[in-house]
DNA sequence: CTTCTCACG
DNA sequence: ACGTACGTGAGAAGT
């Protein structure tokens, strides 16, 4: 056995790694009187973070209580591997520092599946983010176990993941190959790893003890932990990737790319993606470029280039002078060049060995407790165009189905801030924009009042004042203003509640979602964001509640995307019809009254085909 | 590491 | 006193 001394918060810890069977005896000793006691944290160190690759190995298992910390070599295999997997199956309150990963982990390389062990976790992750959701860059503490530590538990405890990088360098490894490279018996290695647990342990009583002391309600964690099972479930069920369509798109654009570069090299310019090479270029080219990024540098952006080029921002051409040439052909390789990398390169780079992509899909990521998909980010493919989308499939036989709700946020408004007339138009059915314009403007209101009644709506939501309404919608500002006053005087509750909110956003520092009871904190200099603040995480929450109905009514093993305001699915082709009834069943209930409402878009195989995509 | 740009809801 | 559009992830350049 090897023993590794260390203190943590003053106190005497001990990290003990198995070397022999009678070893493990000891373990098993110590993990039925620990398990007696109270709960056991549970870490692994792996080879990386592609769970889903083939080269992906589970190298240790951790299990620990705030004084002793076991690393089981798993990589040994045999007894040691599964003591690990009979240690899992026993525990009975486990905490995680970031489940996901972990039961992701153990799910595919340990053989413990998600639904046995998430039922049993406690994740210190969520438990961080329901206290203060911010990264440390706004002012928060971050939720990664070694900020989190620092203030909870030992202002002295060891940066476990930096130390380790400083190891894997005097070895002649880097930050990406030392995880899969440093050996089973480096001292650092085992200690860090052991360390991560104890931590764990002592970093759960501590935000316990802060979320009742905050009167966070105990429901909203167990519901946060319900969210992070599904999220991992349709992490681990991952998207069909169009092999053959995906290699064929990754080489269009990175030819494509090269072909329109090569077109601006013609004039001068070696490098598309530096602003200030084509903000020379253009000048000497006789344009006059007049707008100015925040740090006072030539802004060169799409709005720009798009007008250089006489085309709209959706790419179509305006007639209303000579195109820029290099203007032209440097948006088309722009945007080959970050389409081909950002999304096609990274689906064939994440792609597992069965053609499916796993995105990570974190779902307490923004401050304002919305979920993120990373790797690829999954919730940013372009919808102006197929030819991305094209590339992720629903499984064989099978069709995608996209539920999406109809105006949430402004629902979600009408709710919160019990809008009359705004909630009495919305359960009549008529279409909200619609409703407005008609009211502000009349009965004979034509298309571009309803695009007003739709941009003020929009500014209600995230707090835009009538400058910003006027520049993103065109409309005139005195336009804006004038239907702004008769937007306030029609819903007069919007600003009252918006100025009531404000006010104890000021005071308290902290803006707090009825429908869940979650707590967000907001700069008392951006008071104005309260209004988004509030309907975001509401939305969020209803997306939340939304995916734990497609669980009970059987639906999850079809979810495979939450994103903000729609789910996507991938179902049998023959019961698409009678699927989709139910996602719009799930997605549908009432929200304070307010009618939430989901409209399901039966598509083919591909998430293109819902984008205009013939396949 | 910061800035700029661009994709989404 | 006044008004402020919100939230993300990601690539590339430049410091």
């Amino acid at each position: 056995m090897k023993v590794f001394r260390y203190e943590i918060a003053s106190e005497p810890v001990t990290v003990h790694v198995p070397e022999t069977t009678n070893d493990l005896d000891e373990f098993w000793e110590w993990f039925y009187q620990a398990r007696g006691r109270g709960p056991i944290a549970v870490d692994t160190e792996t080879t990386g973070l592609d769970v889903f690759s083939s080269t992906f190995r589970l190298r240790t298992v951790q299990f620990g209580d705030a004084h002793d910390a076991w690393v089981l070599p798993y990589e040994r295999g045999g007894y040691f591997a599964s003591s690990a997997r009979d240690a899992l199956a026993r525990a009975r309150h486990i905490l995680i520092h970031n489940a996901p990963y972990d039961w992701l982990v153990l799910d595919r390389h340990a053989g413990i599946p998600l639904e046995d062990l998430a039922p049993w976790t406690t994740d210190t992750r969520v438990l961080a983010a329901l206290i203060d959701p911010r990264q440390p860059q706004e002012g928060g503490i971050g939720t990664g176990l070694k900020p989190l530590s620092a203030y909870w538990v030992d202002p002295a405890s060891p940066d476990t993941q930096a130390g380790l990088t400083a190891v894997f360098r005097s070895l002649g490894l880097t930050k990406e190959t030392g995880w899969a490279g440093i050996p089973l018996e480096d001292p650092t290695f085992l200690l860090y790893a052991g360390l991560d647990v104890l931590l764990t342990a002592r970093l759960e009583p501590k935000l316990r003890r802060e979320l009742a002391r905050l009167g966070v309600r105990p429901e909203l964690v167990t519901y946060e932990h319900e969210i992070a099972r599904l999220c991992a479930h349709m992490q681990r069920t991952g998207l069909v990737l169009d092999l053959d369509y995906t290699h064929q798109l990754d080489r269009r654009l990175r030819d494509d790319a090269q072909q329109y570069a090569d077109q601006a090299a013609r004039y001068g310019v070696t490098n598309v993606n530096s602003t200030a090479q084509l903000a020379e270029a253009f000048v000497g080219m006789g344009e006059t470029l007049t707008e100015r990024t925040d740090s006072g540098a030539v802004k060169v952006d799409k709005a720009v280039l798009s007008r250089l080029a006489d085309l709209s921002l959706q790419g179509e051409p305006l007639d209303t002078r000579t195109p820029n040439p290099l203007a032209v052909a440097v948006l088309r390789s722009k945007r080959a060049g970050k389409w081909g990398k950002a999304y096609a390169r990274t689906f064939l780079d994440t792609v597992d060995a069965a053609g499916r992509v796993h995105p990570f899909i974190s779902p307490l990521a923004a401050r304002t407790g919305r979920m993120s998909i990373t790797r690829p980010a999954l919730q940013t493919l372009p919808s102006s165009d197929a030819m991305i989308r094209r590339c992720l499939l629903a499984d064989d036989g099978h069709v995608v189905i996209s539920t999406d709700f109809s105006a949430v946020e402004m629902r979600v408004l009408a709710a919160l801030a019990d809008v009359r007339r705004m909630k009495e138009a919305i359960s009549g059915g008529e279409d909200l924009h619609d409703f407005t314009a008609r009211l502000v403007f009349g009965r004979n209101f034509t298309k571009a009042h309803r695009k007003l009644a739709k941009a003020i709506g929009f500014g209600k939501v995230y707090g835009g004042g009538a400058q910003t309404i006027s520049r993103q919608s065109g409309a005139p500002i005195e336009d804006v203003q004038r239907a702004l006053r008769a937007y306030d005087k029609l819903y007069p509750e919007i600003r009252r509640a918006a100025s009531r909110w404000q006010r104890e956003a000021f005071q308290t520092g902290m803006v707090s979602i009825s429908a869940t009871g979650r707590r967000l904190p907001l700069d008392r200099d951006r008071t104005y964001a309260v209004t988004n603040y509030m309907c975001q995480s509401a939305a969020r929450d209803v997306l939340g509640q939304s995916m734990l109905n497609t669980e009970s009514a059987g639906l999850l093993e079809y979810c495979r995307l939450p994103i903000h305001d729609e789910l996507l699915a991938s179902v049998p082709k023959k019961e698409a019809e009678e699927i989709a009834r139910e996602f719009e069943k799930c997605m549908t209930w009432p929200l304070y009254g307010v009618p939430i409402e989901a409209e399901a878009e039966i598509g083919g195989r591909s998430w293109g085909s819902l984008y205009g995509a013939d396949y």
